[in-house]
DNA sequence: ATGGATGCAAATGATTTGCATGAAG
DNA sequence: CTTCATGCAAATCATTTGCATCCAT
């Protein structure tokens, strides 16, 4: 995935992505149904990972339920669309797989303030593992630390 | 597995290790005990991050109480003793924490194998963050792929 | 002696499952 | 109209907590 991380303010997705959201559901015989567009447009607009409560406290309305929210990003997981990242909390979180390879992310141990980090020194070392013989790489880094306002204070 | 019950040199603690661990300890009032002993014994002689599970399954005598293993663990951690680490499946996993900045891991994930992975690549990171203003940083990196003899099959 | 550690039982809280109803293709 | 998705209630499972007892210092 090449796309270019852009997105409108609203949330909304531009049809490119549209499509090949809709393309991937169809290809598994899924539904396109409102929680599920409502899920991806959430996932879409923020730039950082998020907590099933924190996506379920996005949902407009509120009418859907938090077991529909659980069901919505295992199955995300499972076709591919969103990863799961650890913060070493008690939460789960999930982001859309195709930042995976363009930042990773900082979180202050005191605020929990997420900032992202730019990097592409770790291709070395799928090289690397490459000549070892694995396929499929992927890979998940966070760094934890002190931020400079928690520092000052 | 093997649990030779006192003799064993893969368990036992170097006299240095032992010494450190006790001043730990003592420099928080805490109490030296057979079931730290243990699991600080497992711990030491396994260079893979081990589940709360398979720490209570290698206790010997299987006296002490599941509860016990998740207490001592949470206070390793505390301790600045073990590293929480997530391979993205159900169970935590733990590791003695001097290992972190020496390697991580590759994990399959067909087979689930664990092996490690040697880099220093990360330093240029952190030296990034640390003029950002960030201090006492640690990250978590983690690998996955599917593996030679499981792509071989 | 005494404060911390353990074991057991029970509680908690996130996540999952069963089933009847509702909506998408 | 057929299949898959949702909501609700109830179940599950890892992890935590309360409390009486036990043990290291």
């Amino acid at each position: 995935m090449n796309k270019p991380a852009v997105k409108n303010n609203n949330g909304n997705f531009d049809p490119v992505d549209a499509a090949e959201f809709r393309s991937i559901l169809n290809s598994h015989s899924l539904k396109i149904t409102k929680p599920r567009i409502e899920i991806m447009k959430i996932l879409r607009s923020n730039h950082k990972p998020l907590t099933i409560s924190e996506i379920s406290g996005r949902l407009k309305g509120k009418k859907t339920d938090l077991v529909t929210v659980y069901r919505t990003l295992n199955l995300f997981e499972e076709l591919g669309i969103v990863s799961q990242i650890d913060f070493k909390d008690e939460f789960k979180r999930y982001e859309l797989i195709y930042d995976r390879h363009h930042h990773h992310h900082v979180v202050c141990r005191k605020c929990k303030k997420v900032e992202n980090v730019e990097t592409c020194l770790l291709d070395g070392i799928e090289k690397i593992l490459i000549k070892t013989g694995y396929t499929e790489i992927t890979h998940s880094l966070e760094f934890f630390g002190i931020c400079s306002s928690c520092n000052n204070k």
